[in-house]
DNA sequence: CCTCAACAGATGAAGGTTCAACTACCTTCC
DNA sequence: GGAAGGTAGTTGAACCTTCATCTGTTGAGG
């Protein structure tokens, strides 16, 4: 059994206990300010970077790394708030189309402007150039073997 | 108003994709083979490091990064469970102790193999030393900044 | 002393996420 | 064309977290 070397214990205490307090930054400065957590902000980003404004359900839990469950669930509350409507997809009757409404683009633009501010002076504002380009390179390898097709099944195999 | 530049913007995009998958891979496979999710086996780590294996309520909300309302809510899960035992403290009736026991170290002795396999293979296993030193360094700078007293003031200001 | 503010913790309701079904539709292939 | 298996999405229950509120306890100043 591998345990971990001390520089990687301690890197990776700091990297849980930064993540968890960043996340929690992020999501109160939201909340407060704008009434949505930041799951619900980077549903309406992702749709409005889009032509259209419109995705189907799944292609959008894709890009936003939800559950389909999860983002069902997201989507619903959203269109109750008027930010997001839902309707049938043409081509294919299994999926459904999330839309973007101007009410949402509008709470998105007023939203924007805050949690921008709140990543700026929480990262960037602390990091060099380099630093930036090191925080892309780690993660992309590290998301690069989350997403390869067996990663999960290799963990999660008892007998690994 | 200054937005990301396109590098920021890029390693942030690639951040939250990352922790977003690498936090639900942790607690799935926490969850299925140990019953327990992340947060709560923090807390049995933190306490298992520690003389006596006790920590005021306070102080392990401090090293876990929670609130203490939240630690209440797990400490009462964990104590149904048989893993914490609360008692009170004798020097500051306002305070209560939480101390591990041993069946609680028992199931983190248990859980954690398997926890640390899973974060070697998605983490460790892919990083060179350099970059876990960068990890450390990149961490540990935007902590400090979350940590500073009036961080949070400071962003959730309107006028800022 | 005694009041008042601060601190430690618990609690219940509201909201978000996960998990396990379940429905409906499409595709493959015999 | 009909059965079988996979895909898209929803739903409800269980669980976790957050927020506001509440009870006690301690400490500082009058």
């Amino acid at each position: 059994m591998r345990w971990l070397t001390p520089d990687e214990l301690s890197a990776w205490l700091v990297y849980v206990a930064t993540t968890s307090l960043l996340d929690g930054a992020l999501d109160r400065q939201l909340q407060r300010d704008s009434g949505m957590p930041m799951a619900y902000y980077l549903i309406l980003a992702m749709l409005s970077d889009v032509p259209g404004r419109t995705l189907r359900m799944s292609d959008l839990a894709a890009v936003t790394q939800s559950s389909q469950s999860r983002l069902s669930h997201a989507v619903s509350k959203l269109e109750r708030n008027g930010w997001v409507r839902r309707s049938p997809c043409p081509d294919d009757r299994r999926s459904t189309l999330a839309q973007l409404t101007d009410a949402g683009f509008a709470a998105l633009e007023e939203a924007a402007p805050g949690h921008v501010r709140a990543v700026r002076k929480h990262v960037f504002d602390r990091l060099s150039r380099e630093q930036v380009g090191q925080l892309r390179e780690i993660f992309a390898t590290v998301l690069d073997g989350l997403t390869a097709p067996d990663a999960c099944a290799a963990v999660l195999a008892p007998a690994e």
